[in-house]
DNA sequence: ACAAACTTTCATTTATTTTTGAAACTTTAA
DNA sequence: TTAAAGTTTCAAAAATAAATGAAAGTTTGT
């Protein structure tokens, strides 16, 4: 039987490798991981020691994850030091994600859609058909990332709630 | 006014970028642009001058896009060279990348995370909580997982389409 | 105001990922 | 069967991303 020391290491390391294929770096994940399983805050101190990584490290990577919303500080009476703790309800942690990638990368990429999809098509059938494909991808890059917001809306709605019931 | 070439070499770029964000390979994503805004299929010669990569790369990223299933070979009568073109329907786009994702990414996540919440959670309280977590995001993650499927069965039923329809 | 406790920054180093290019391999037509 | 046309492979080089750690910066209690 695995015991739970190696349990969390497989789960962090695991974590961290997902998360480095996702574009997101695998201290960061590798940091969240760590506190997703944590009863307890802990200091920065803890989290370099578990991870075996530097100050620097741990610290920029702590606020980047509280830049994302998903790991907030903690402070105990009678400690001078900060704690971390992470955000632990699911859809919450989703639609964080979600809401921060959107604004990073779907937001600018939109952007950019939007400005070459607009030149004169009328010029050449090679540009009539970029125009028709970016378009395309401009419509179809904001339905997904709409999607998103209908997502969060979804809880607080009686119609949601039954397609949710039925997609389960 | 923006034209042609330069608009097309922008949205290239940006497509690039974002892949890589994404944890798909610059050049992958490139090539993959490319080939969406082409009118006409592109020999691999095409493909190494328009982003001036070598032969090699060119090679490798389409070879990895047709395993992905996102581009297919061509042939020309009277050519002895391969064409290659983007499968150019969004839909069917997307659900090919969340199910190569799924299959080599999430499946393995799945995995751990099913191995690692399956310890002897009797033990202590910091077990306890480990176990319920890991868990917890082993029924999130397959969840999110599954949507993939339901998402792809949603276009032949009524059901689904009015949802769409609601969701616009 | 001071100094102890703690955190952040960033130039440098280290690790990882991607790209190159030349050689090996495959296919086709004559 | 041969050679020209084309494709793939993979070790080495280049580019990119991430981590370190020491110095600078903050905050807090007295």
């Amino acid at each position: 039987m695995m015991e739970l020391k190696e349990a969390k290491n497989k789960f962090i390391q695991s974590w961290g490798a997902l998360g480095s294929q996702w574009g997101i770096n695998k201290t960061m994940a590798q940091i969240h991981a760590l506190l997703m399983v944590s009863a307890e805050p802990l200091s920065m101190e803890d989290v370099m020691e578990e991870l075996l990584i530097s100050r620097g490290n741990a610290s920029m990577n702590l606020r980047a994850l509280m830049d994302w919303g998903i790991v907030y500080k903690e402070y105990k009476s009678g400690e001078r030091r900060e704690f971390f703790s992470a955000e632990k309800d699911l859809d919450e942690l989703a639609v964080k994600i979600a809401q921060e990638r959107s604004k990073r990368e779907i937001k600018p990429a939109l952007k950019v859609l939007k400005d070459v999809s607009s030149i004169d098509a009328a010029q050449s059938p090679e540009t009539k058909h970029f125009v028709e494909q970016t378009g395309k991808l401009y419509d179809f890059v904001l339905k997904a990332d709409n999607m998103l917001d209908k997502v969060t809306e979804f809880k607080d709605n009686w119609l949601g709630r039954l397609v949710i019931k039925i997609m389960k």
